[in-house]
DNA sequence: TTCTATTTTTAGATTAGTCTAAATTTATTA
DNA sequence: TAATAAATTTAGACTAATCTAAAAATAGAA
């Protein structure tokens, strides 16, 4: 069994091949993670001596299958908890992230699966990110940036790309939660940012930065 | 904040001055938790350096008022995840002890307060044990040892003292769980055996090492 | 293509928690 | 109360995870 640690390097992996499409790098993980880049490649020995990470000195790293299923049962462990901790003990959506880090590395195949049943199999957590299935398949989401939508168009948000409480309580602020009606009312070239109509009531202007952050359905 | 480790370490000497009523000496902790003497000779410097407990060399540990709240609230949140485990999820009560052992670290002060709402304020876990409150008083348990009933004393089944997974099973055998009915029929001297009636129904005879483990209300 | 900058790895040290073996202190008992 | 047994602490070593500084390898630019 892997330690905690160990796990968490294992998700900054997938989480940076995923992103970048190709290898990690040792500094791309040694950012991802806050360590020093010197730690990063002693782990990914350990790692690969333990059978989870292909790894070639100065080429970068990718996951085994095996080390893609530990990777994926986390973020499942993860999406799971923050679903628990937002419906059922009310926390709000920008709270839950830090929690969920501890939560995820609690061992038992048994409790995930208990927890998802409890939960009713949800398919998104409360950033609208798919939550893997206990074989760790995706639900494909059918979203877009809300950068691509056209001026006069109309999406509903359904997911962001990040989940720093700061942004969340930004979008809290500003009465953006999943489910709003935005409509494109007018693109300002200028800086990219973007004057949209919500829920048919008010009118906001959001930053390019935050409007690359939002995923909308069409 | 202590590490789990740490945290550990102060439920065994919690559990142990509770238990035999005096401070708790370096092999008492050490076949408590499993580890070297050496270890925890080690450590109970290192947490009396840390204000949690008073060391005198040679002369045992008993916890300070902060060790004692800590303590105390790692207790309440293993109980409260029991409870959880029990009462949400469908787990067994010979199937949580291991689990609540490592979400009783999860660090949240607020988690736990809202777990406790969300079960809405148990007063005692699957094993009938209390469940200290935020404050870290127990609900006082009217109980007996099933020892102390006379023949032909009925009682209810309140709690155990073990709570091994072995253990549990076996009570699960015997049709024995909280809130049955007991008769004690007969109590043989020899071995301190005693044959009892189950919910007015059925007769089983169990040892007296079982017994010393049965907790009933008069 | 060669030199320089960047990235990555190695070397050596540190901390928490653990161990065994040896030394020391306390308890028991003859 | 002196000798022995038991309990406890110290000494020294090990592993996992981390760090900084130095060395080595790769990438980029002239």
């Amino acid at each position: 069994m892997l330690s905690s640690t160990e796990e968490n390097y294992l998700k900054a992996i997938y989480k940076i091949s995923e992103r970048d499409n190709k290898a990690a790098s040792t500094n791309a993980i040694s950012s991802e993670i806050s360590t020093s880049a010197a730690s990063v490649s002693d782990m990914l020995q350990r790692l690969s001596s333990k059978g989870m990470t292909h790894y070639e000195k100065y080429k970068g790293v990718t996951l085994t299958e095996q080390g893609n299923k530990i990777a994926t049962n986390l973020i499942r462990k993860h999406r799971l908890w923050e679903v628990f901790l937002v419906e059922k003990l009310n926390f709000t959506w920008d709270e839950v992230h830090d929690l969920a880090e501890q939560l995820e590395h609690i061992q038992s195949p048994d409790l995930v699966n208990r927890l998802d049943q409890f939960l009713e199999h949800p398919k998104f957590d409360p950033h609208g990110d798919p939550i893997p299935d206990a074989d760790g398949n995706f639900t494909h989401r059918r979203q877009i940036e809300l950068t691509n939508l056209a001026t006069e168009e109309i999406g509903t948000l359904v997911g962001v790309q990040e989940d720093s409480s700061t942004f969340l309580k930004y979008l809290d602020r500003m009465g953006l939660s999943l489910g709003t009606e935005l409509k494109v009312l007018e693109k300002f070239e200028f800086d990219g940012s973007v004057k949209l109509l919500v829920n048919n009531k008010e009118q906001i202007t959001i930053s390019n930065k935050v409007c690359k952050n939002l995923f909308v359905k069409k």
